[in-house]
DNA sequence: GATCTCATAGTTTTT
DNA sequence: CTATGAGATC
């Protein structure tokens, strides 16, 4: 979503690149005389990847082997020996953050601030700046808006339901999903093959031109369209490519397994004349296929490129051998890979720690205890502080278990890469004003805001305003002017309309006529009323929403006006909280990609989590067999190569899935984790063992004995110990969870078996509050500081009690 | 037009 | 189980 005004802030670049070019090649001089002093910092293959700067180059890259060293090197190589000027470079990242920190890496080796490389940054920055530049060759203006997949969806629902299709059977977020995929592949819609026809109840193809038509009338974009759209230009205007092929004289990919057909296809042109291409990539670090990327991009780049030279950087450090024997392991049972050994000089260090438990609760709770005593040292090791620390997941969901633990040990996490900031509801409409105020033909954006905060103008209201718009061929906003000079809005509606329309015009004039952007954000938050929207809502958000309005104008200070803000924001804009203290780091297995911890943990290896069940569908049917396994078994690889140090992996026997008990198996990948860099840890909670007291030994070796049904077997042993049995026989039936049940007898014990009305209660989580409702077993107890909340009787005691409280 | 209740469907996620 | 969305009710 948003706007760009100022489309030619680069249109400068080549210019300011040159300009500094200047001093860089003074300094290259300089570096060129006294050896660069970088050089030395590298290992063979690095520095292979580093000097070898003319024609095709596949650096394949596994985890933790310098990668971004060598890749920033080489730009630093190019500049400094004056092989090419900062403007002459384009490098390519997918994320903001790989851009930034390979800005700021360039910068640090050329000891200079890299202000004068116009071309580094993600596919998509680049391709919104190569688009503005020739915005009219597809029929946009250069100021064009780039619309997020919310108001994609939005879109594709209003052309859906002016077709007369049922929204129901045909949502529109599925054929955004097609549309998408369509796009990642570079296929507009006159290109779209005939054996896609039948997308969508056949109508896909139509639906997409119909979506195409209506985002060149709104002049706008979605983020597709950056990279087809420019795709599409190189194809047809010879001269344009011509042009960039000469100005990009050397081309840069980071994370070259990721790239999509249409990345590819927009790089192949791009290096199409001089083929001066670097790609960096790990086969085996390819995570992203869902989404469009190809492997087989990077499979087939000798071929693309004819007598590339291929530079394999296989020396990790990273990690300890025992962790990357066990990634080894995994990894090695995949088909179609590259190829790589990692090998290190670190010290041998701790094996990979496997352990098996009950239930998911009870793996949430060892490791939360294990965190607690790792800070301390334990086991004999090192002490690691909370933010060496990672729990990785498969899931978004499976956080949440971690999420309940923390919360009520009062142990500091932080979720890493949950909803991002831009995509918060108050956030998306605050910016919606602001869009509307410097764009008062932004369709979209008047949609969202026109009734909200509610200004009584519902449905009925908006199809007036828009039937108003359409019969005069103006924007809404407009449209609604008009529709309230013909009088054809009544009452309550037609003076709030009013009132919004005259502070839209009110607050234009003030962006127009320089006002201070940061305040006059300020204003019209509060003049709209959705301030107040929100300071009258009573829902537990609700503060945290007006904290985040708050952020939002504060973050309006770095930038010149809101145009400007607008335009960074769609493409840029990330929630980097700052820390409050050292943190453990909770996130998907995706989201750790390229980071690293020293302590690391991966929970939920078991079937149908890990890999997800999906892709074990995946191996026994369909198109290309096993393709998602491959793409799980290299999420394994990633996950175990983010750890430095220690690295434990966990399954639990059961676990509830959409609030149903199921038995779990563990992860076919624990198989295949190789034995000797293994070491077994026992589940606490048996042989009376208590939580957390280990004792030695009992997991059986049979975990690796050979097959899962082995393996299941072997940890069913553990659990027919004798320990075990008694515990089951006391809590009840197998197949359920006995250690719930079993703590649960423990909490009936020291629950007061009865509350009352208005009676003052403690819960471990949610704190003090009083007893609102009773209902069977369950409470409804409005908490002081958590609210409302519906819960079982046994998991709150009398307030006075609030010591004995169990979890 | 707004609020409530019921039904439904649930990987991974950047730009 | 729970978040989300659509229909029904006030």
């Amino acid at each position: 979503m948003v706007r760009g005004m100022n489309s030619f802030d680069d249109s400068d670049a080549f210019e300011k690149g040159a300009a500094l070019s200047l001093s860089a090649r003074a300094r290259a001089q300089a570096a060129g005389a006294r050896a660069a002093p970088y050089l030395d910092t590298l290992n063979p293959a690095q520095r292979q990847a580093v000097e070898s700067l003319d024609g095709p180059v596949l650096m394949l890259a596994g985890a933790g082997t310098g990668k971004t060293k060598a890749l920033t090197c080489r730009i630093a190589h190019l500049l400094l020996t004056g092989t090419a000027r900062p403007n002459e470079i384009l490098a390519v990242t997918f994320t903001n953050k790989a851009a930034r920190e390979m800005k700021e890496r360039v910068a640090t080796l050329m000891n200079q601030p890299v202000e004068g490389m116009p071309w580094l940054g993600t596919f998509h920055a680049i391709g919104v700046k190569l688009l503005r530049r020739h915005a009219e060759l597809v029929g946009l203006k250069s100021n064009f808006t780039i619309l997020d997949t919310d108001d994609q969806v939005r879109l594709l629902k209003q052309i859906i339901v002016a077709e007369n299709i049922d929204e129901k059977r045909w949502p529109a977020r599925q054929l955004a999903h097609i549309i998408d995929g369509w796009k990642n592949r570079a296929w507009a819609p006159d290109a779209v093959p005939a054996a896609e026809a039948s997308a969508f109840n056949s109508r896909g193809v139509e639906l997409y031109a119909a979506y195409q038509e209506r985002l060149k009338t709104l002049n706008a974009t979605d983020f597709g369209d950056l990279l087809l759209h420019v795709v599409g230009i190189f194809q047809k205007h010879e001269d344009v490519l011509a042009q960039y092929q000469r100005w990009f004289r050397y081309i840069l990919v980071d994370e070259y397994q990721d790239t999509n057909v249409a990345q590819y296809l927009w790089l192949r042109l791009l290096a199409g004349g001089h083929k001066n291409i670097c790609c960096v990539g790990d086969d085996d670090q390819s995570i992203y296929g869902w989404r469009g990327a190809e492997v087989g991009n990077i499979l087939r780049f000798e071929k693309d490129f004819p007598g590339a030279l291929v530079i394999r950087l296989e020396q990790n450090y990273r990690s300890t051998p025992h962790i990357l024997a066990a990634a080894s392991g995994v990894i090695s049972g995949n088909k179609g890979r590259l190829g790589k050994e990692l090998w290190t000089d670190a010290q041998e260090g701790e094996k990979v720690r496997l352990i098996g438990h009950w239930d998911g609760d009870e793996e949430a709770r060892w490791i939360g205890e294990e965190i607690e005593s790792m800070q301390n040292g334990t086991r004999g090791m090192r002490p690691f502080a909370l933010n060496e620390i990672a729990i990785l997941v498969r899931a978004s969901h499976q956080m949440r278990a971690f999420e309940d633990r923390f919360l009520t040990i009062g142990l500091p996490y932080k979720v890493i890469g949950g909803p991002r900031f831009y995509e918060r509801m108050e956030i998306r409409d605050a910016m919606a004003y602001f869009r509307v105020v410097t764009s008062p033909e932004d369709d979209l954006a008047f949609e969202r805001i026109v009734n909200t905060p509610k200004r009584g103008l519902g449905d009925k209201a908006q199809a007036k305003i828009q039937a108003a718009a359409r019969a005069n061929g103006v924007p809404l906003k407009e449209g609604a002017r008009i529709l309230l000079a013909a009088k054809g809005l009544g009452g309550k509606g037609a003076a709030e309309l009013r009132l919004l329309i005259d502070g839209l015009d009110r607050w234009s004039a003030a962006a127009r006529d320089g006002a201070n952007h940061v305040e006059l954000a300020q204003v019209i938050l509060d003049e709209s009323g959705y301030t107040t929207h929100w300071q009258n809502d009573k829902t537990p958000e609700a503060p945290g929403r007006l904290e985040n309005l708050k952020e939002l104008v504060k973050a309006l200070e770095g930038f010149e006006n809101l145009q400007g803000f607008l335009e960074h924001v769609s493409l840029v804009m990330d929630n980097d909280k700052g820390d409050a203290g050292p943190q453990v780091s909770i996130m998907t297995l995706h989201a750790a990609k390229g980071l690293e911890f020293p302590a690391v943990f991966l929970p939920g290896w078991e079937d149908g989590i890990f890999p997800s069940q999906r892709s074990i569908d995946d191996q026994t049917g369909k198109v290309e067999i096993g393709r998602e396994a491959d793409e799980e078994r290299r999420l394994a690889y990633v996950g175990i190569t983010r750890a430095e140090e220690l690295c434990t992996i966990s399954f639990a026997s059961n676990r509830r899935v959409f609030g149903r008990w199921q038995d779990q198996m563990p992860s076919r990948f624990i198989d295949e984790l190789p034995e000797a860099h293994v070491e077994v840890l026992t589940p606490p909670g048996l042989y009376g063992g208590g939580y957390g007291a280990a004792a030695p030994g009992a997991m059986p070796d049979g975990v690796f004995a050979g097959s899962q049904l082995e393996t299941k077997a072997a940890e069913a042993n553990v659990y027919n110990s004798p320990g075990w049995r008694r515990m089951q026989a006391r809590a009840g039936a197998r197949g359920t969870s006995q250690p719930r049940e079993a703590r649960n007898m423990v909490i009936d014990a020291t629950a007061v078996p009865a509350h009352g009305l208005g009676d003052r209660v403690f819960h471990q989580k949610f704190g003090y509050g009083a007893v609102t409702g009773i209902e069977g077993d369950k409470l409804e107890v409005a908490f002081d500081k958590a609210g409302v909340k519906k819960l079982v009787a046994k998991f709150v005691v009398a307030a006075d009690r609030a010591d004995d409280v169990p979890f």
